[in-house]
DNA sequence: ACCGATTTGTTCGTATGTATA
DNA sequence: ATATACATACGAACAAATCGG
């Protein structure tokens, strides 16, 4: 299987036999692959062989390394596009992958400072929650909750239920169209319960989409945080 | 000299050392570096601990290492008196800088897989890289690697210190315009390089944008990655 | 909350091969 | 031919992060 005779050093050629199994799929995106021990036995060569051709399979971006954990195949990023017209669904479906909303809490609840401010409107006054998470591939990639003047859409939970999209439910209440006012985006350590809901590790960072859409008279009709694993999903800024 | 309490490992802090010198001009382009087993001496440390750091110089293309003869400082084709502190002086925002950005480094290097594809050039192909911090309130909130096709810009760093923005530089290649194709960003933990330029702890994440700017035919002129720290920095997408 | 097992990261030690001066 | 210097490889130990019970 290795030669150490034909020029080529061995960990080279340890790295062409797990490059080409990540690549034919014997190794599939995310999965884990064989410990450094492992590998040491089945290449039957030293650690520091192994990682060497590790440390190349990283630096050429095949490889993910998570300390104390292992190594994965790198799994190919989700991007999520972000223009004055998006639409988390329609950005999925246009990449061929199947996307997933479930809605996982729905309540009426007073706005605090931040959602009064997003959606003008006095604090304390009452909003829908919609708690929701994004599938794609069946990964979970996304954690959002998203804010609505309960006055503008008073039962707003059953439609939503029933259409199962943002897009949908709006255009029931005569929304039919609506853009993107502005987008803030930050990145921070999840908190644990944040994780857990991306079924992620919490040493893992999560990048956060704050936006406000507003309808075609500038009235703000959603105000919504999306938590992204930032492990899959980047974020696309393409000009309008 | 070196610490083996503070995290730093001691081929990054050897690295560090090494790059500095070579940086500052102790040791001039074409020079011959001290050997390994020099090093180790100098260093105190084992003779893998300098091939760790002199590997990663090379890798960094600061220095080129030839089997048998020694490893030389690279030859920038322009040679670079290093005056650290150069003041980008306007027209910022438009790279993702802050104000108060201090210039770091400026290379001539081979582009990678990832910035000839951005480029829309050859790999190996010869850019100019130009390393800068951004700065705020005395606070480090940014670390940015540009790069330019030397072919386009020869001799861009000189031009570069003259005029201290790349607007300017541009402009004085016919450059008028730019636009920005595209911008990713992501956002992850950072390696510990990474941290220590940004001054930010190990443990907080890093948001990244990559950025593609093209002229007004198309061609790309420039391709930056931009890391923040994750702290202070929240990125803005405003509908143009 | 703690402990032990697993896994990756770093460092030192040693040996052998190969290219160059 | 010898010495120097880089390249590769193996072995051992410990540190640091993770995960399960």
């Amino acid at each position: 299987m290795l030669s150490r005779k034909n020029g080529m050093p061995l960990w080279r050629q340890i790295y062409l036999k797990i490059e080409a199994d990540v690549t034919s799929g014997v190794f599939e995106p995310g999965q884990k692959l064989p410990s450094e021990s492992e590998f040491t036995n089945l290449f039957s060569v030293n650690r520091h062989t192994i990682r060497r051709a590790m440390g190349a399979l990283t630096d050429d971006g095949l490889v993910r390394v998570e300390r104390g954990r292992g190594a994965f195949v790198r799994e190919p990023v989700i991007n999520y596009p972000v223009s004055s017209r998006t639409r988390f669904s329609e950005n999925l479906t246009r990449q061929h992958r199947a996307p997933g909303n479930v809605l996982l809490m729905a309540v009426d609840t007073e706005a605090d400072v931040a959602v009064a401010e997003a959606l003008d409107i006095k604090e304390g006054e009452i909003v829908t929650r919609i708690t929701s998470a994004g599938e794609a591939d069946g990964r979970r990639v996304s954690y959002s909750n998203s804010f609505f003047p309960r006055t503008l859409f008073p039962g707003i939970v059953r439609i939503f239920r029933e259409f199962g999209s943002v897009t949908r439910t709006l255009s029931h209440f005569g929304v039919d169209d609506y853009s993107r006012k502005r987008t803030r985006i930050i990145s921070r350590m999840p908190t644990k319960e944040e994780a857990g809901e991306l079924h992620q590790p919490k040493s893992r960072p999560v990048l956060i989409t704050e936006s406000i859409n507003v309808d075609e008279t500038g009235t703000p009709v959603e105000f919504g945080i999306c938590l992204f694993a930032s492990d899959w999903v980047q974020i696309l800024v393409e000009p309008s």
